[in-house]
DNA sequence: CAACTTTCTCCACTCACAGGACAAAGGCGG
DNA sequence: CCGCCTTTGTCCTGTGAGTGGAGAAAGTTG
């Protein structure tokens, strides 16, 4: 199925599709006021857009006391596919060009089993939304993986936690099965895209992401741009030392923040509170479930449960160290909390922001705003979208 | 004195300042290989920076099989100013518009005098390198102060070493007493665009620059930028928790990287184990001056002092392992080690390097080199002339 | 001295863009 | 319903940026 394939020429047809795409003006007046170009050269662009596939003109507008304007837009079949795999779930999303989710879908998966058998569930996913009418074909898609990617490849390299994925060709291996660009990221970087276009960091320029799942990753967003790093693992800060000579870590190490807090390590040390009895309600969901996940921990810290409540703030304590320290070096305007963890909700966020507010210095917590993350689970396929769609709108 | 206030006024003209200053091109041909423009254009900008008093051509060059090239160069005349106030110590220069250094002047001074005994000072120590010659007047000033900076308007902010510099307006004031363009920053920063104009980190687009001296401090170059945070206190890793319950800091908490090791926290510690009887040769260079500095603590680890090494070794770890952290977190490319301490030499490499390489993931180092700066002392007055030749050198 | 290089200059042509005139299309008061 | 205002969109011309080629200037080499 041949899919809309067009580019934009220059700089201002790709403004012009990133201000249509992120709301706001939808006639050549309107774009003219937030673009910094003549009505008649505007009107040369917009011309050209139309001639293309990218976007359409449909219907006037209703008239604000003159001449009705015409609707500017993009094209309304344009579709992205924002697909976010994590360590033990993987989201599959179908977006319009404005990046809304039309559908979603969300399966359980381990991330172990490789990339062979994971892009089969993928493309799947992607096909069962195809079949339910949202999509006839993909423009673009965007994938985020739970480790570091070599970007401009869009190829993992040394995944700790995917086994099987080091330098799979993810980007060219999905490319050639969608029929589409296909661009790849961390999902902590497409979190925190997310959260950029359309959660609680909109318009701000620098910020960090913490996402706090089965392991701990941070998105870094530094003059309105995705930091990676030199070799893409950047944000990495699931192995920084929290505990001199604590839990011994996955990595060989002794003390990694992950090791101390994490979905993972929650999990872990509710089942062992929960045998040393330190807890009936922890026990009892233990014995109902055979195991205990950060849910469990959740649930019960809400019914009152003081040693969920002691576990969740002694590891917002932990993660609170490591954040005041990357606050004091990093100076952010804002830190986003988010992840599979943020069922824990203010517990976590209060534990974290006394450390936070503690431990760094006046001027660098003195407007700082940590929040909860905005989108929840939507956000890491909403960042994969925008991912490809910010490739797709810059000029080829 | 009137001197030169020429702005490129396009940004062609801009890079071509910038390439002449960079070294390099000097011809009109070269510069041409360089930019991507005709060789038309490229005359026409060529011809209009030679109209302003930016640019000179001077002479011809050899031939290199065909008609000899006109030297097309920054006007010689071009002077810059670079002031590096540190908190025990200044460093004033001159330099050229190809940032050389013509004469540096460095004297003792305590920042806690205040901005306007220590502008006195400054301003005495440049009018002894203009009395000599070097300069009839500035272009153009940089200065670094140590403390964070409001960067846009050049003023320093809560600065905690440096008691009645909130607020004063560094910028304004100088330009007024000098006659010309200043811009602001803190010392770190400085040295690290020093050590990336014409030091180790020349061609690295993403590296960490610690300086380690009175305090300790940390330049992020992101993206061949500075990064300096929201509130200009990014790189502020002084206050960072390196020991839990460790040593009281001046700043309230307890366990601060600065508290463990610094220059001070070094003179101290030495004072101490001198005084417990650890060492002799540290016992009798206190008794010798009175007092203990990091010079000494170097000069007794050179004497192949156990006690010295060690301090120095157990310092070099408490930074390592907060630099293993920023590496993860940044994922850089190069990280410079530089300051006051860098007389500490190989001893404190080697023990930073052994916990980074040891703490972070082999990805984030595997290709990661840790080496000193080359600039030593001039670091902070290059990157100051950078800072305000950057400035000059773009579009007004 | 002829042939070849390299450097620089000049000129004609194209295209990007601004800005004003003007047309189209509506609202509103009389 | 008519003139007058507002808003939106189109057309046209002038200006300046920029390219590319022709060729002049100034060398080297055989």
């Amino acid at each position: 199925m041949r899919r809309m394939t067009a580019r934009p020429a220059n700089a201002h047809q790709a403004r012009l599709l990133k201000l249509l795409r992120d709301g706001g003006p939808n006639s050549r007046a309107q774009l003219g006021d937030q673009i910094d170009l003549s009505r008649s050269k505007l009107a040369v662009e917009v011309d050209r857009l139309l001639e293309t596939d990218l976007v359409v003109a449909d219907g006037l507008a209703a008239s604000r006391g003159g001449r009705r304007s015409h609707n500017i837009r993009l094209n309304p079949g344009l579709r992205f596919l924002g697909v976010d795999i994590g360590a033990t779930s993987v989201d599959v999303a179908v977006t319009n060009a404005e990046l809304e989710i039309l559908g979603h879908l969300n399966q359980p998966m381990d991330v172990r089993e490789g990339p062979v058998a994971v892009f089969e569930q993928v493309l799947s996913m992607a096909a069962k939304l195809k079949a339910s009418g949202l999509a006839e074909g993909f423009d673009g898609a965007g994938i985020g993986v739970p480790g570091p990617v070599r970007f401009p490849e869009g190829v993992p390299v040394a995944p700790p936690i995917m086994p099987g994925w080091d330098g799979f060709p993810v980007r060219e291996a999905l490319s050639q099965e969608l029929g589409c660009p296909v661009m790849v990221d961390n999902d902590v970087n497409l979190m925190a895209m997310g959260e950029q276009h359309a959660g609680v960091a909109r318009s701000v320029g620098d910020f960090l992401c913490v996402k706090i799942g089965t392991g701990i990753g941070c998105g870094i967003v530094a003059g309105g741009d995705v930091h990676r790093g030199v070799t893409g693992s950047a944000g990495d800060i699931g192995h920084i030392q929290a505990v001199p000579d604590g839990r011994p870590c996955a990595c060989g190490n002794r003390g990694c923040l992950e090791a101390h807090f994490s979905g993972a390590a929650l999990a872990r040390d509710a089942v062992e509170a929960a045998e040393q009895g330190l807890s009936e309600e922890l026990a009892s969901r233990l014995a109902a479930n055979g195991t205990l996940t950060a849910v469990d921990v959740a649930a019960s810290a809400a019914a009152g449960d003081a040693t969920a409540l002691d576990l969740i703030r002694e590891g917002g304590n932990r993660v609170g160290q490591v954040i005041a320290g990357l606050v004091s070096f990093f100076n952010p305007g804002l830190v986003v909390i988010g992840g599979g963890v943020t069922g824990l909700g203010h517990t976590l966020l209060a534990a974290i922001r006394t450390q936070v507010y503690r431990q760094s210095l006046p001027l660098a917590t003195g407007n700082l705003p940590i929040v909860l993350g905005e989108l929840g689970p939507t956000a890491g396929v909403i960042g994969a979208a925008r991912l490809i769609s910010d490739h797709l709108f810059s000029p080829a």
